[in-house]
RNA sequence: GGGCGAUUAGCUCAGAGGUAGAGCACUACCUUGACACGGUAGGAGUCACUGGUUCGAUUCCAGUAUCGCCCA
């Protein structure tokens, strides 16, 4: 075995091989209660980003520990088709070739952008596979696939048929950049710095009863002004109350347009007066709805003004802004222009501003379906994790709009319903009935059924968002809508979802309303909520930022391992965002070299045991008689039994991050700090043939080897390779057998041993008090020198004289005494270097001439420590109150603080006297 | 405007009603038969601020400040 490990060759050869065994293929027939996982499923035009490799690292771990388990475990995988994305990607080729995707038709479109998905989309597949994910790669899905296909028409068709869907003219956010409406959630509020101008608009016949001549509204968009159908004032206004019922002539348009009064107004915004452009303003169409006005379009959807804006028509959305701005000035209506702070909704994709565009689309009913979300979560379906998402999620659902899911675009899932043209003259129009139906030959029949014989039937054009896929996926993937699937038999509802709580109203809520629509149950029983990744400087990662980091980098670098090693150690905090340290011009981290250390770590301790293992086979512990094990092998036992409780705890409550941060102080502290050198004594062959005896150096072989394997185990699921290998290693198991499939060792109470541990924690004080004194004696680590403790506490004594060849082996000395004070004063006579903790006093009566002032310094500072003890404790118990209204516990625990806070500053003084 | 979160060692973060912990960084010593991607020892913090509850608050409560996020 090499002195460093090499992720990079373990890491490809047992990804090999756990894929090429099947390894994480499950049978539904299979034994074991199910677990089941599918994971997000990244879009299929991006490549891996830290986000994934986080989402993953953390999935893997709870599927990889539930499979050690014994669960029967699924974790499915699969991808995202990403209508607006993909569409594009594709667009930008055609561009450059040239031509429109009108120009090439449909069909040729998607065989364009299917041979792209084959290509290029599944970079992102790969990608996952190198970060170790034990999913089920053979049961890997897209959204696009046939199945799926059938089961988001059906789900259509179901919907529609339940008066879920309907079709209808609203206000949508219109991307002009992807020529398409998108949903609420896809637009982004941007605070942007921009104007507020103030427009005067002249009312009819010159005046009004008053006297006034004109209005002042004030807009951030006056390009709009174009399609005004009214002035609203807040009918508690005195300024304008009178005027409500007059009517104004539209500058530059020159249509009479009425003064209207309307609540929603705010007074304080402005003049108080508002320009009413029912077809471009959200607030505006509502206004227009409730006073019946009409809706004047000016816009094209390609965000340039259309034939309604008269001479402006054919200018783009901005440059018309411009363009009116200056005839409202040439023509003297432009009063003021302030600068203006406001938020501009910006479209997630395309990065332009949407626009809010009057036009007919499809839409999802949702408050029904949310309501029975509702309902689920107050039987606490799902279980949110940490529970504080539960809130948002529930007040998204509480306060929810219905959900636009028709999209202007191809590449997707084309909308199952077909427009019954021949009802009006072969064209569609806004009243062209349609029928919904799973295929066009049920279209067809539906469509003579209600319409007679002759109907002639087209289909809608558009697609469904991706998200209405997304929303289908933990039962779509698993076989619905055929109920008779076995996985879906076995798997669903799956057992847990993880993912970001950037997700949580896109992703996660649409999903348990489709399923609570489709399956009547919540898709899976707990949400693991995790925080984002952000960079060296807190900013999220994006690729618009261009502040990615590329997990495969810090993979080459560090491997596999250590990166999911680091991201889960980050994350003990309760769905916080984690930050990962990263040196850009070094394409290094801090965090995951550390982890990287800790692979290193492990791989060194298991070479020393192959080479202390020897040869041959020295059985398993379970053969042996317990009661013959030495204290150190029953105190790392203690240790083991404690740490495999806690981890497999851990890793059930999605602690994951406490689980990897006990895993690693095991491991580190325990394991290699203390067990290994306490063992080595007993391992040496020269010891073994004084005093310890071969029957001893086989059992220290075993609790050792029985220790690797089973930690081993339990820090698979964090790092799945690296203890792939060293189990391999150690275990010598044939390469069919894995590690991954083994059973998680059970904790025994039997071996957990309090009293023995603490007894351990002296030990290891009292060690590491001596070695204190040597380094500040300044001796060197090669120099042996005789050691004596000094103790009034008897057990302790007890204590440090069971452990004295340990401890005479880890302090390197030459002779170990443990006496009781009046013994200590019999013998003390030479000249000693002294060393005060607690109750225990330790002597290195050597002779060596050292400076004596870092000592005597030393001994005042733990003198002036414990006075401090001793005056705070002295006080508090002096408090009457205290010692009536504190538990018991607390008192006596102070009381024996106190009193070797006391000796402590006794023994130091005393000490100090010596040091004349 | 409403809501959520954060504020603890130089950095990144844990923590719990009883005088603060880790990793990294730092200092000194050490190539000792697993490991220098290592070992041993060490230094380092008014736990953001102000009040309140309590025998006792860094921890609970209220408010303030700063930063970040979500929703409108």
């Amino acid at each position: 075995m090499p002195k460093t490990y090499d992720s990079a060759g373990t890491e490809s050869r047992w990804q090999r091989i756990w894929e090429k065994r099947g390894a994480f293929h499950p049978d539904p027939k299979a034994s074991g209660d199910p677990f089941s996982v599918v994971i997000p499923p990244p879009n299929v035009t991006g490549s891996l980003h830290m986000g994934h490799a986080f989402n993953t690292a953390l999935i893997d771990t709870i599927v990889r520990f539930q499979r050690l388990k014994g669960k029967n475990v699924l974790c499915l995988p699969g991808t995202d088709h990403a209508s607006i994305a993909v569409q594009t990607i594709l667009e930008k080729q055609l561009r450059k070739e040239g031509i429109t995707r009108e120009e090439l038709g449909r069909d040729a479109f998607l065989e364009r952008a299917w041979s792209w998905k084959d290509e290029s989309g599944g970079r992102i597949v790969d990608q996952l596979r190198r970060l170790g994910f034990s999913v089920d790669w053979q049961r890997q899905r897209f959204t696009l696939d046939q199945r799926l296909n059938e089961a988001v028409t059906k789900a259509f068709v179901l919907l529609h048929q339940q008066g879920l869907i309907y079709r209808g003219e609203y206000l949508v956010n219109w991307c002009p950049a992807s020529g398409s409406a998108v949903s609420d959630l896809e637009v982004e509020m941007k605070e942007v710095e921009g104007s507020l101008w103030y427009l005067r608009y002249p009312i009819t016949n010159g005046s009004a009863c008053d006297g006034t001549t004109h209005l002042e509204v004030a807009t951030t968009r006056p390009e709009t002004m174009l399609g005004d159908v009214a002035v609203a004032v807040n009918p508690m206004d005195e300024r304008y109350s009178h005027l409500v019922g007059q009517m104004l002539i539209l500058p530059l348009v020159g249509r009479q347009i009425p003064v209207i009064a309307d609540e929603h107004v705010d007074k304080d915004f402005g003049t108080g007066c508002v320009k009413v452009t029912p077809a471009h303003d959200p607030n505006d169409f509502a206004i227009g709805q409730r006073h019946d006005l009409p809706n004047i379009t000016v816009m094209n959807k390609n965000g340039t003004m259309n034939s309604h804006a008269g001479r402006f028509e054919g200018l783009d959305r901005f440059d018309a802004r411009q363009a009116v701005v200056q005839a409202l000035e040439e023509q003297g209506f432009l009063l003021k222009v302030e600068p203006h702070l406001h938020s501009v909704p910006y479209s997630d994709r395309g990065k332009v501003p949407v626009e809010p565009l009057l036009s007919t689309q499809w839409f999802v009913r949702t408050e029904s379906m949310a309501a029975r979300c509702r309902e689920h979560l107050a039987k606490g379906e799902p279980r949110f994790v940490p529970e504080r998402w539960e809130k948002v999620y529930h007040d998204w659902l509480t306060d929810i709009r219905d959900w636009c899911i028709s999209r202007q675009l191809w590449w997707g899932h084309r909308i199952p319903a077909w427009f019954v043209v021949s009802e009006t003259n072969g064209t569609v129009t806004d009243k062209t009935p349609y029928v919904v139906a799973c295929s066009e030959f049920e279209a067809l029949a539906q469509a003579r059924e209600q319409f007679g014989l002759n109907s002639e039937i087209s289909q809608d054009e558009d697609v469904l968002d991706t998200w209405f896929s997304s929303g289908l996926w933990p039962f779509s993937t698993l076989g619905w809508p055929d109920e008779s699937s076995e996985d879906l038999d076995r798997w669903y509802p799956t057992s847990t979802l993880v993912t970001g709580f950037d997700i949580i109203f896109f992703w996660v809520a649409r999903m348990t309303m489709m399923a609570g629509a489709f399956t009547g149950r919540m898709p899976f029983a707990d949400v693991y909520i995790h925080g984002l990744v952000r960079d060296e400087q807190n900013r999220k990662m994006s690729k618009s930022a261009g502040n990615g980091i590329d997990p495969l980098v810090l993979i080459d670098r560090y491997g596999t391992d250590a990166l999911r090693f680091a991201l889960v150690r980050e994350v003990a905090g309760a769905g916080q965002d984690i930050r990962l340290d990263y040196d850009r011009k070094k394409d290094t981290s801090i965090t995951v070299e550390a982890a990287r250390n800790f692979a290193n770590k492990l791989w060194n301790a298991t070479r020393f045991t192959l080479i202390n293992l020897g040869s041959e086979s020295v059985g398993s512990l379970s053969e042996i008689d317990l009661s013959i094990l030495q204290l150190t092998d029953r105190w790392i036992l203690s240790r083991l039994a404690r740490v495999k409780r806690d981890t497999a705890k851990r890793y059930a409550d999605y602690a994951l991050g406490e689980a990897a941060k006990g895993l690693y102080e095991f491991a580190w502290n325990d394991f290699c700090d203390w067990y290994l050198e306490l063992i080595k004594r007993r391992l040496n062959p020269l010891d073994n043939s004084r005093d310890v005896g071969l029957k001893d150096s086989l059992i220290v072989r075993q609790v050792l080897l029985q220790v690797l394997s089973e930690f081993l185990i339990l820090l698979h699921p964090l790092m799945p390779h690296l203890t792939e290998e060293l189990w391999h290693a150690i275990t010598g198991a044939p390469e069919e057998e894995l590690l991954a499939l083994q059973s998680w060792p059970e904790f025994e109470d039997s071996y957990l041993d309090d009293e023995l541990e603490t007894s351990f924690s002296e030990i290891f004080s009292a060690i590491r008090l001596v070695r204190n004194l040597r380094a500040v004696a300044g001796l060197k680590p090669s120099q042996q020198v005789p050691v004596r403790f000094i103790t009034a506490n008897k057990e302790l004594a007890e204590t440090l004289q069971m452990a004295s060849k340990d401890i005479q082996a880890l302090t390197r000395a030459t002779t170990l005494e443990v006496l009781d004070p009046n013994e200590a004063e019999l013998k003390s006579s030479t000249k000693a270097l002294a060393g005060v903790s607690g109750e225990l006093e330790v002597l290195l009566p050597i002779e060596a001439l050292v400076d004596l002032e870092d000592l005597r310094a030393r001994l005042e500072k733990d003198l002036s420590k414990a006075d401090q003890e001793i005056i705070a404790l002295s006080k508090r118990l002096a408090n009457p109150n205290f010692a009536e209204k504190a538990p018991e516990k607390i008192v006596s625990e102070c009381r024996v603080k106190l009193s070797e806070a006391e000796s402590q500053a006794a023994l130091a003084r005393r000490r100090l006297a010596d040091l004349v």
